[in-house]
RNA sequence: GGGGCGUUAACUCAGCUGGUAGAGUAUCUGACUUUUAAUCAGAGAGUCGCGCGUUCGAGCCGCGCACGACCCA
């Protein structure tokens, strides 16, 4: 690469090449700081400006250094562990020549490790005074300028960690990630809902209409497909007896990226036997906004400059009317196919040839209703034809007892009281199956275990799926599913020395 | 898959109707013992994403490609 010559890099491996003459270890294993930075501002409270702390008491922390203001015969640095940040002074006078030589090749981007007493510098902020300094690891990469931060977007994704040294931001995002996905095992938890894991590799792709990435066992000499969705796993854990069971864990499809969709994403999906879709509409109202409150300190959030209210209780709504309340569509077109059809085509939507009333309004719904719910809405009574695995609504056949969530005009969960009906469930298949589509990626397959599994009883039961990252997306103000992803998906990186020609296709 | 946008020093960005490249930060050297975007003086640093074309001459115009972000399907 030709950034691996520039004149920077040169500089900084000269410089740990002289630290190294002059004895110093440039990645010691020795140190072990005995307090974490955020320990110390406490500690120093009652002291006054230009004042040391009394007790002597010394104090030994490390971290990365952040910024470095050196002068002659002193220095003063900022050093960041992953609790906090603080200033070190460095006196000559305090640590002799020699040590102060050896200072002297001290960068930003260093992780150091310091000894010292605390005191106050003039404008009262609390710093350490050095009495000890070692080298822990040799940065020989500059950092990005600290003052515009790093605001390239790629290199913010494909060097995370970079990202993650100089924006605090993103660290309070990822923070935030992992407590929510906390919180969520703890609510479920609570409730007596058991942790489980399901296979990642699938011989038969299931549970969602998705194009799966496809892999090969080679001592079984069998493909497999990375899952698409643990859904049917899940239910036959019903069949077994675990009546609450959930699962948070990756999902992949070899679909597009956008900001909303990344080809592995975290899915949490639950399964509660003897439950119906409303009372997963209870539960998920109060999981959201028990961990929005948690997170957050309050229900009533921004997203993208949008005010979003996740106080429950929650509006609910059937499709029908959403698409005459929300998408302004006359009832009466709703009453008639002809006039439904006509609707879809006058809004040039394109549906496939066998595609009935059921996919026309599915369709309508997404394109009028969607992005106007901002607030949390429970849509219900989704058309059969479009929910494969869902229970038959017992008055009306045609729909289902299934709702999804849209916040931000987003879908944000997706839940239906489960078909336990094995001979339904099998013709459903077999539909699916027939109905294929022009397609060939989308990989309907009959899955006669799940099927038999079926057979032998599964009880009456509610499941739902939540998207994580969306949630995350939502809880952290995030406007990109890579914001809330440590390592999104990226095409890998074009190295300038490598320019074969390789143009044509 | 389609549309326009971006890619210039390590980082953030300027760069006029086409005339051989600029700033701030960072780095290096010197001065400097309470600074905090330290200051002052000086210096070095570029395959202008890649390729082809137009032109006497291309960072700039045209075409293609790569990567990225956005919008649309």
């Amino acid at each position: 690469m030709s950034k691996e010559n520039t004149q920077v890099l040169k500089q900084r491996r000269e410089k740990a090449d002289a630290l190294a003459d002059l004895g110093v270890n440039l990645y010691s294993n020795s140190f072990k700081p005995a307090n974490r930075i955020k320990e110390l501002p406490p500690k120093g409270e009652n002291l006054e400006a230009e004042t040391q702390d009394e007790t002597n008491y010394t104090y030994s922390i490390s971290g990365r250094i952040m910024t470095m203001r050196k002068f002659g015969k002193a220095a003063f640095f900022h050093i960041t562990d992953s609790s906090g940040k603080i200033q070190v002074y460095v006196k000559k006078a305090d640590l002799g020549d020699d040590v102060f030589a050896t200072f002297k090749k001290w960068d930003v981007g260093d992780i150091v490790g310091i000894e010292g007493k605390l005191f106050k510098t003039k404008v009262g902020e609390l710093s350490v005074r050095a009495d000890k300094l070692v080298m822990i690891s040799k940065s020989l990469r500059p950092l990005p300028e600290k003052f515009h931060g790093l605001t390239d977007i790629e290199t913010k994704y494909r060097q995370r960690y970079v990202d993650l040294i100089v924006t605090p931001e993103s660290r309070d995002t990822f923070k935030k990630r992992v407590e929510i996905v906390r919180l969520v095992r703890e609510f479920l938890s609570n409730r007596g809902f058991m942790e489980v894991e399901t296979p990642m590799m699938h011989p038969v792709p299931g549970g969602a209409t998705a194009k799966p990435f496809r892999t090969h066992h080679n001592a079984l000499d069998m493909d497999l497909y990375l899952r698409i969705a643990p859904e049917l796993y899940l239910k036959r854990l019903l069949v077994g007896g675990f009546e609450r069971v959930f699962e948070i864990n990756r999902n992949f499809r070899n679909e597009g990226l956008s900001t909303r969709h990344n080809p592995e994403f975290t899915m949490l999906e639950f399964y509660q036997a003897y439950a119906t879709y409303h009372d997963l509409m209870d539960l998920t109202e109060e999981l959201i906004s028990w961990i929005c409150d948690e997170v957050n300190g309050t229900m009533e959030i921004e997203y993208q400059g949008t005010k979003v209210n996740l106080a429950p209780p929650w509006k609910r709504m059937t499709m029908d009317a959403a698409l005459i309340e929300v998408g302004g569509i006359d009832p009466a077109i709703l009453a008639d196919n002809d006039k439904l059809f006509a609707l879809v085509e006058e809004k040039g939507i394109k549906l496939e040839e066998q595609a009935g009333p059921g996919k026309a309004k599915t369709e309508l719904f997404e394109l009028l209703v969607e992005e106007k719910l901002i607030d949390p809405t429970f849509v219900t009574a989704y058309p059969t034809e479009v929910s494969p695995l869902a229970r038959r609504n017992e008055e009306n056949p045609d729909v289902t007892d299934r709702f999804e969530l849209f916040v931000t005009g987003r879908e944000l969960a997706n839940a239906f009281s489960e078909l336990n009906d094995p001979v339904d469930q099998r013709q459903r298949f077999e539909k699916q199956i027939a109905e294929k589509g022009d397609d060939e990626e989308i990989h309907h397959e009959m899955d006669e275990d799940f099927v038999r599994a079926l057979e032998y009883g599964m009880p009456s039961a509610a499941g739902e799926g939540i998207g994580i990252d969306r949630l995350v997306m939502l809880l952290t103000d995030a406007p990109s599913i890579r914001d809330v992803i440590l390592f999104p998906h990226l095409k890998p990186e074009v190295l300038k020395q490598s320019k074969k020609q390789k143009g044509d296709k």
